[in-house]
DNA sequence: TAAAGTAAATAAATAAATTTAAAAACTATA
DNA sequence: TATAGTTTTTAAATTTATTTATTTACTTTA
């Protein structure tokens, strides 16, 4: 039943009153999945329509049986209204969030529950058809696994590191052995409609969504990994550029020094300000004789990785608090730019390096305030994130469930 | 006849089908401003109306006044139809554009067209209660001698350099001394609308409007003059931030030098890259003992403007295309930073400096090159702005236009 | 506890839009 | 040059949405 209606929903060639009653009914699940629940007075505000209209529009989303009556509500006196909302089981969306070494998967119903997470899946991610073959076998896995039939599946949202054309499903820093678009490889394999997204735009779709965000239209997302990556909200939707390349921020030429960039060039803001500069720091300190609880525990220092130096910052590892200082300082002359430019109204921190909390943010802060002009920087809230590593799950199916949904 | 209607498009509490005419007659109004004329059959596409409702709303915006029949066209095969459009003389838009040692002046009509301009006015820019006196006063003049009845003249735009907000109508870096903002200020002085704008963004919105720009919808303006400004177009609309301060790019802290900038931090990109920049290190030169064509001409180094610079290049001489050249690097480093930021489709160089043409454009283009990861660059176009110094009343007699018309 | 007041939902009446059909204006081809 | 084919425009018919009025449900106050 629901599954003709999506079908009617993307159909082309309708004119006239049904292409009209297609598209209130976008709207009206549009606000519902932003809103959530509402009653017909608020559905007649929003929509510009009038009562009855409403009533047979829900009438028929009920019949497509996506949207369902909650009851009677309290009212400000007077007769109480009916509560009108999507019915969470009614559809689902699957988020995969890929990183360096293991992969998260997640489940998440019509109405952005999450319902069901696999965090931490060992996984390595390589740049060859065995990596990409067994990414589709975890995945075909998890949704055999779930309690809810595939055809209740509209989509998936894939986050992958680097250079992802949105658009076109095009991946080119990853799985780039074909004509076809990644994208439509990963589809046939799978059988449900992929879409493929930069991880940091990901994230910070996540982070857009959940309550770090109260109403802000211009936000700055930082995730703060191994490398440097950004998602940009801009008038309350997320920014692509032309190609989807945009927030390339890890590679702006900051730095006057002679380290190659993993990009090939020299001078980027990760060479000094990210998890790899980090770790290469702190493993030269380390050889220089510094101490650290790191090094007290026997650990080489070509074995130490940033998580072992996140772990010691917090347990008060001063080496790791400093190093950790200098990262935030050098990455908040980077963020005081991206201030003077865009003015944002927040700036969020995520990524792992923001589980460190005020170890980085403070550093940040005050290079903020140094290298950035007052009156700009005066607007911008600096906070850390709240969703942490779930941020790419969650932002990979609320992606989804947008472009199914709304657009 | 034409002023009750636009009383009309701003009235309140207006719900139903009134309310929703009056939207249709709004989104007829913008489309007739952005595309030009247009046919039914256009409009019905475009609004998604059947004929007779077009039809009727034509008919009413023919009696208010603002649209009229422009007669038959060719058409495919078959009978030809009809294009309307807006009347050109129903309304009229003031544009002034504030330079740190004159003034031009600009009035455009409904349909875009400058009707009249006064270029190159003396009047000094200082920040005191007489110099905004004075400005008033030009623009009062500038009204006066219009052949266009005072009514009929919907607003007028006036560009500012320094931080505006843009909503509030507040400017902070001149004209800062009542509770009231500024815009309010003048607007009681000569009492028609005034809306303040960053002059940046406003020469940004004029070449953006120009045939510059073909359908990209993610640009970014450079104004290269004494300082450095920018404007951004997303997603077709200027960008603002969340106080109108966004574009800063001047004071984005890339260098590593003991200059102090204007705005009173070190190392800002204008330091090294800017109109102020290039004449002190023209003055510079000279004093070292270079020689050059002004030196030829008995220019003491105090004396020398940054006009007399670009001149100089446009004339071949080599110390002034060789101190651009090193500008255009420093300045692309930066252009790149933002490319690798924005991935925008265009970047348009404006601004005094822009007049050098390729004497600047080249060292930019091979900065990018340099520092932003082509993959990205790629993507981008660059071009040397089209209306030069009149960007700035075109951008604010159009900015105006659309706040009356569009929103 | 009844009556007055408020808000939501529904029904009937009315207004407004779309559809369908027909007329008008033009092009291309036989 | 007439006729068939197109496309626009207008007119009439029909559908659809809004208004207005009424009913239902509940709150508040006398």
């Amino acid at each position: 039943m629901s599954k003709t209606f999506f079908e009617e929903l993307n159909s082309e060639n309708v004119t006239g009153v049904a292409y009209k009653n297609i598209n209130l009914k976008k709207a009206a699940l549009a606000y519902f999945a932003n809103i959530g629940n509402a009653t017909i007075a608020d559905m007649c505000k929003e929509l510009n329509l009038s009562a009855p209209k409403v009533t047979t529009l829900l009438n028929d989303l009920i019949q497509d049986g996506l949207v369902k009556d909650y009851g009677k509500v309290e009212s400000t006196g007077g007769r109480k209204p009916n509560l009108y909302g999507l019915v969470p089981d009614s559809a689902f969306f699957i988020g995969v969030d890929i990183k360096q070494n293991h992969l998260n998967l997640g489940l998440s119903d019509l109405q952005k529950n999450l319902i069901r997470t696999v965090e931490d899946l060992p996984y390595k991610l390589d740049n060859n058809k065995e990596s990409l073959e067994q990414l589709c076998h975890h995945i075909n896995q998890f949704i055999t696994d779930l309690p809810v039939p595939r055809e209740k599946i509209l989509g998936i949202g894939i986050n992958l590191s680097g250079r992802i054309n949105y658009a076109t499903g095009y991946s080119y820093s990853f799985f780039h052995f074909d004509e076809e678009p990644l994208s439509k490889i990963i589809e046939a394999k799978i059988g449900i409609r992929v879409f493929l997204e930069n991880d940091s735009r990901a994230m910070a779709y996540g982070e857009f969504c959940s309550d770090s965000v109260h109403g802000e239209k211009n936000v700055l997302f930082l995730n703060l990994d191994h490398g440097i990556g950004m998602g940009v909200l801009i008038d309350g939707k997320l920014y692509y550029g032309k190609s989807g390349y945009s927030g390339e921020f890890g590679h702006i030429p900051l730095f006057d020094n002679e380290i190659i960039c993993h990009c090939g060039k020299k001078g980027c803001l990760e060479t000094e300000a990210s998890g790899w500069a980090l770790v290469r720091m702190f493993r030269q300190k380390l050889e220089e004789g510094s101490s650290s609880l790191l090094s007290r525990r026997n650990m080489q220092p070509s074995e130490i990785g940033l998580q072992d130096i996140i772990h010691a910052a917090n347990h008060d590892d001063v080496l790791a608090i400093e190093l950790i200082a200098r990262i935030g300082e050098n990455l908040g002359r980077g963020i005081a730019l991206l201030i003077n430019i865009f003015n944002p109204e927040l700036v969020i921190l995520g990524g792992s390096l923001a589980a460190t909390e005020d170890y980085i943010r403070l550093p940040i802060k005050s290079a903020i305030n140094k290298y950035s002009l007052s009156l700009v920087n005066n607007d911008t809230k600096l906070k850390i994130s709240r969703l942490g590593e779930r941020a790419g799950i969650i932002g990979a199916c609320l992606l989804v469930r947008n472009k199914v949904l709304i657009s």
